[in-house]
DNA sequence: TGTGGATAAAACGTCTGACGTATGTTAAGA
DNA sequence: TCTTAACATACGTCAGACGTTTTATCCACA
């Protein structure tokens, strides 16, 4: 048999109870990525992939479809199925992926943090209920605490700013400040020792100000931490930029 | 034959170059909200739709797997497929229909366009080219031509923000109004000739600011117009609501 | 009478094979 | 050389079978 080395890497095992379709596009992304498959070229044909899989031509299409709709693939009937974006929809709500200077593109997301969020933070200090800020302060300790095992915090990290937005009442913010947060993870994803130190303090200190229903103070520490973080980055992608 | 009345109105005929899946994908909307089947109720089973559509089952579930997608159905292996949202994707980007008192949803969307949409406008007075404010007048005109004929501007009218988010030169605000000002078309679309005079004007307000490049004097513009909208709709929504 | 487990029914998930239709390619003919 | 017809490729749709999960039913047993 051919693509037996395939079959060990990719052939799925039947055990999980997710179900199949699902882990067959999980397994398609990491497929495409690994080849890779750039941008504009076409995958194999669906017979093809459904024996490499060792699953049924329907799956296939299913995992196919999922990955349509979430913008990485795009079918030409007739012709083939081809690769648009390296990223499927969840790591880019925003479709941002069709930019190519990541760099100026990660400033411009911080610009409109830095609009919303020290609005958000005013919200919250005026509408949080002690629940919410019981909710704020472990969020707070568990995103340091998983920067201190040295895992990535990010993902813990916007759920804290979501939680912020949860408190602010409006369901809108609620929404949008995790998409936003999302795509600064996938474009401007950094870490950085005094970063992360400063981090850590500037999120208490918005909650602190929440917690006394200090509209100003929490807008004022918002600003700081946003500024503050959008500053190291810059300054930490320009490095990176010089670095070409 | 049973559901004959049924057939002449949703079944299909063949004879478009669309995607079958896709057309009955829109059936399937359309048989949703009018029969209606609201949120939290189950929609037939895979064999009754292909049967009262004509298709075959797959058809069905590729178009059920896409409104899955939009986020307007989801499937409960064993159960059912329920709706969770009265409104496809497209019409419901953020994914706010799950709620349903639309009157808050309302307020709450506006509060967030007054955070970024009077910023954007001062980014704009400040990086908007000539191109640019020919484009916003050519809009203004477009906007004033399509309500004076009576027809729907509400479209025409997220173009001309979209635009005026284009002038800032930030990509991601480009994309984040369209979002949000689109589920305000869905949330809370309410026309009324007083509120269209005044919004024709203050566009009107907007640009010339965004033209001078008057950054104070844009952001001022593009609160007044949005507190206007805010502030009327509020007093439509609460006459609506009161006929209760 | 009440409860728990076995059983059946309902509904989605997946596989297979066949045929339809759009697209692209190639080769023959004018 | 250009056009056109045939052919190959690849996705689209259908039909039927069988598996798995969930839910409802019912009966036995305590």
């Amino acid at each position: 048999m051919m693509n037996s080395e395939f079959d060990e890497m990719y052939q799925i095992v039947k055990e999980d109870k997710e179900l199949l379709g699902n882990r067959i596009e999980a397994q398609l992304i990491r497929y495409i990525q690994e080849e890779p498959i750039t941008v504009g070229e076409k995958i194999p044909n669906e017979f093809e992939l459904a024996e490499k899989f060792g699953v049924g031509r329907s799956t296939i299409r299913e995992a196919v479809k999922g990955l349509v709709s979430k913008g990485m693939l795009e079918v030409r009937r007739g012709s083939g199925t081809y690769v648009i974006s390296s990223y499927p929809a969840e790591e880019d709500p925003l479709g941002l992926g069709r930019y190519d200077d990541k760099y100026q593109l990660a400033l411009e997301l911080f610009d409109v943090r830095l609009m919303i969020e020290p609005e958000i933070a005013a919200y919250a200090a005026m509408n949080a209920t002690e629940e919410d800020v019981v909710e704020l302060r472990r969020l707070c300790d568990e995103v340091e605490e998983i920067y201190r095992s040295g895992e990535n915090h990010v993902r813990k990290d916007i759920e804290l700013h979501t939680a912020i937005a949860h408190c602010s009442k409006n369901r809108v913010v609620e929404v949008l400040v995790p998409l936003i947060d999302s795509a600064v993870h996938t474009f401007a994803n950094v870490t950085h020792r005094e970063l992360m130190e400063e981090t850590i303090e500037t999120h208490r200190a918005v909650v602190e100000a929440i917690e006394n229903h200090d509209q100003v103070g929490a807008r004022c520490a918002m600003v700081m931490h946003l500024t503050y973080n959008r500053q190291m980055i810059k300054r930490m992608l320009e490095q990176g930029n010089s670095e070409n």
